[in-house]
DNA sequence: GAGATTTGCAACGCAAGCGTTGGATATGCT
DNA sequence: AGCATATCCAACGCTTGCGTTGCAAATCTC
């Protein structure tokens, strides 16, 4: 079998954000990603460092996709806002690893982070269209740009936040995927349309 | 000295709730927990089990004090939703263990989750406001009572959640904590303005 | 094809942290 | 006072999991 160090090394990243998105840094073991790659422990040491070193490279890899994630060229009024709401959802529906990632890192406060410049250009070309679409009067400017881009994703993100509040506020009338998915479009048109 | 059971009990229980918030629950050690509160470990596990238990009744105490947390009675408007969202958002702040404890509750995708019922007696009375409120055509009623006070909540919440998004999406003009309660009332008493 | 280099792994040393035990000190009961 | 019981803790055993080492197999170099 011939040597294919790229793909071992693919491999284990893979694993690893499955790892470390499903148990986070601390509950997550080296042994364990590298018997789910099928690879040895010893790999990971010589390729990326001790088990916070894989971690950072995992956030900075990951989380740069999550940013440049979801297109958004331009916003000609509400209803592209809430189109776009109901793209960023669905990215976190088939991308849970990712959305966890990302929770984890707020959860653990990290004094740096990761590949911070490339993802803040991502964001601000994000908030950059809101902000356009703003002045061109297209949708509400009572809510600053990056505000209600920041707001928009709230609103898709939180059912994979705390999916447990979600179940527990729907008790009488459980929430759907597509009824959570409407709800969500219609909110980010209301916070879009410009008040009377 | 004499002995004070419940007040062992209770610096025990102060010091996990601080520990598990701040590493969660893989980041945690019984050591520290017990060291923070200057009482011997070994306290821990005869009156409370072993770990995972001891988490799942900080879980327990504590999230029902989050999901009563702020009082809702009655909404006469949508000025009225948007205070409530201020005063979740000013609960979060000062209660940062407790909004951190409840994220870390939805990463670990828990099969039972702790204190279900009272939990959600404690939500269904504040959705009871906002259909309530609906009915009564005090506020919107373009989205379900259920998904609109959970959508509140996101807004409240995901400045907590995700503060390293916050400040990538703000890099151009820092969120400051009264900008970003000034955004969330407007986005708030948006959603719940009927539409015209 | 001999030697150097790279990729791979099983086995190990060692530290951290979980949970326990044996005993000391304080309180309650009679 | 004397016996029983409850509270507390220092010290320990043992597992888990991190990170390493020594060696084998594959590939490259000349």
């Amino acid at each position: 079998m011939a040597w294919n160090t790229a793909e071992t090394k693919r491999r284990l990243k893979e694993s690893a954000v499955a790892e470390f998105a499903a148990h986070g840094l601390g509950g997550t073991t080296m042994e364990r990603i590298a018997r789910r790659a099928g690879i040895n422990k010893e790999r990971l040491y010589t390729y990326f460092g001790d088990k916070s070193q894989l971690f950072a490279t995992v956030l900075a890899d990951e989380l740069n996709k999550v940013a440049a994630a979801v297109p958004l060229d331009s916003l000609d009024g509400p209803e592209a806002v809430a189109a776009y709401a109901g793209a960023v959802y669905d990215y976190h529906a088939e991308h849970p690893e990712l959305t966890r990632l990302l929770l984890w890192e707020g959860l653990l406060d990290l004094p740096e982070v990761p590949e911070e410049d490339s993802r803040t250009d991502y964001y601000r070309t994000k908030v950059a269209a809101f902000t356009r679409a703003q002045q061109a009067n297209l949708i509400s400017a009572d809510i600053p740009g990056a505000d209600l881009a920041f707001l928009i994703l709230a609103l898709a993100g939180w059912w994979y936040a705390v999916p447990q509040m979600s179940r527990m506020m729907h008790a009488d009338d459980p929430a759907t995927p597509d009824t959570a998915r409407e709800a969500l479009m219609r909110a980010a048109t209301k916070l879009a349309t410009p008040a009377v």
